[in-house]
DNA sequence: GCTTATTAGTGGTCGAACCAGTCAACCATT
DNA sequence: AATGGTTGACTGGTTCGACCACTAATAAGC
């Protein structure tokens, strides 16, 4: 099985390391950074290069420019969105287990809420295309990567049935994340039965229209499995 | 009251643009876009600065630049980031109703959640912090932008003390675009009591540590005042 | 002491050049 | 005819150097 080789881009490997320097601590909330012709001096790039970093990383709140005065760090506990841990684990290519735990947690957060929402919303065809997905799923003959597709394909449908674009976003920013993890969850046989059982389960629950059931059946599935992942 | 002149930054203005032109239908998902050097002389602009736009818009995954090919429209339903929303609520100075409501949705999702994990994790510091916020709350004197914080505070608290950052970053950008029509949940006095006795109830379910009261509290107050919103 | 210029530093923007990857057209070999 | 290599014209990626616009601290003038 062969992987896409991915070129590091030289303005993700900047933004990677000021993102590091401050939450290594290097730099503290409300300090300024050098400027920009300065920082760029030491880290050896073009200013060019070092503005597309820090614009990302106004974006992502993690630092904030005063025209006239400076860039200045803020606080990434209470400020940095949502993307900067998707960021984050992007360019570290992993995330530290708390950091993973905290987005497991939001992935039941939210993907259960989800399934309540496609109870309530999905239609006929949408029910149609979950079915033939679930049906799709073959724990004992498939191999793991294709069965972990199938898994991320699942709850990327049930979280687009939700029919909340906002929420969907969210979702999907954190099944980016757990593709790297989703192999490790489906590595024996009876997790893979296990997995597809819950599907069939969550399926029927929204089919049916029963929302609290598939809320529960969804967060019930999740939390089984990512109880596999942080041990 | 006097607000902040805020001042567009070439590349968010360059952003918007594009950003319009996708949503427009100009340029459709799959689609390739101009050249950056094209495209910056089209805009009267910098390619630097074009650039700049191109690597946000890229980041809130609503373009993707291939190196050597172009760059290419994303299907924003399917892809773009939650950011994405939260950018085109600044740089268009508002959201459509539809998008609103999406919006209105997510915080009710996310900020109910919030509240049933601040029941369950919240210390003792933290409830004080709590109890100390409602207590400020004077839905009778406070005049409405005083009131219209407070709520804002109280919410963004309560999302904290669920101790999730993953959760929170998200909620934190929902409330970014809540400020902007806070103000008008706020306008009548009997509306800010009923929102001060919310915030009552809620933080005794979470003192009390019964998270499905919490839950169903937080829940039942932000659709009662989003209801307002969307008629 | 207060106000007003000055000035140095900041980010914002610009223009031109070159590097590096991609693709399609063409050509030579087989 | 099919393959594989060469070329050239695109693409985005990166660099350099200059100037503009804004800000804050300082010096000059009253």
């Amino acid at each position: 099985m062969l992987h896409k080789v991915k070129k590091r881009n030289l303005y993700e490997e900047i933004a990677s390391q000021i993102m590091q320097s401050i939450s290594e601590g290097y730099y503290k909330p409300g300090q300024q950074l050098p400027g920009e012709r300065e920082l760029a001096a030491q880290l050896g790039v073009n200013r060019g290069s070092l503005r597309e970093a820090l614009r990302v990383l106004e974006f992502m709140r993690v630092v904030e420019k005063r025209i006239g005065e400076g860039v200045f760090v803020r606080d990434p506990a209470r400020e940095s969105s949502l993307e900067a841990v998707v960021f984050r684990f992007l360019a570290e290519d992993g995330l530290d287990q708390e950091s993973l735990q905290g987005v497991c947690e939001a992935i039941v957060t939210v993907e259960s809420s989800m399934a309540r929402l496609a109870a309530r919303r999905a239609g006929e065809e949408d029910l149609a295309r979950l079915k033939a997905l679930v049906r799709q799923m073959k724990p004992d003959n498939d191999d793991i990567d294709t069965f972990t597709n199938l898994d991320q394909e699942f709850h990327l449908l049930v979280a687009q049935l939700g029919k909340s674009p906002v929420l969907f976003s969210v979702a999907s920013s954190m099944w980016i994340i757990m593709k790297k993890y989703a192999h490790a969850l489906h590595l024996y046989p009876e997790r893979r039965k296990k997995c597809a059982d819950g599907h069939q389960l969550i399926a029927q629950s929204i089919c049916s229209g029963n929302e609290e059931q598939a809320y529960k059946e969804m967060e019930r599935h999740l939390k089984g499995a990512f109880n596999v992942l942080l041990t």
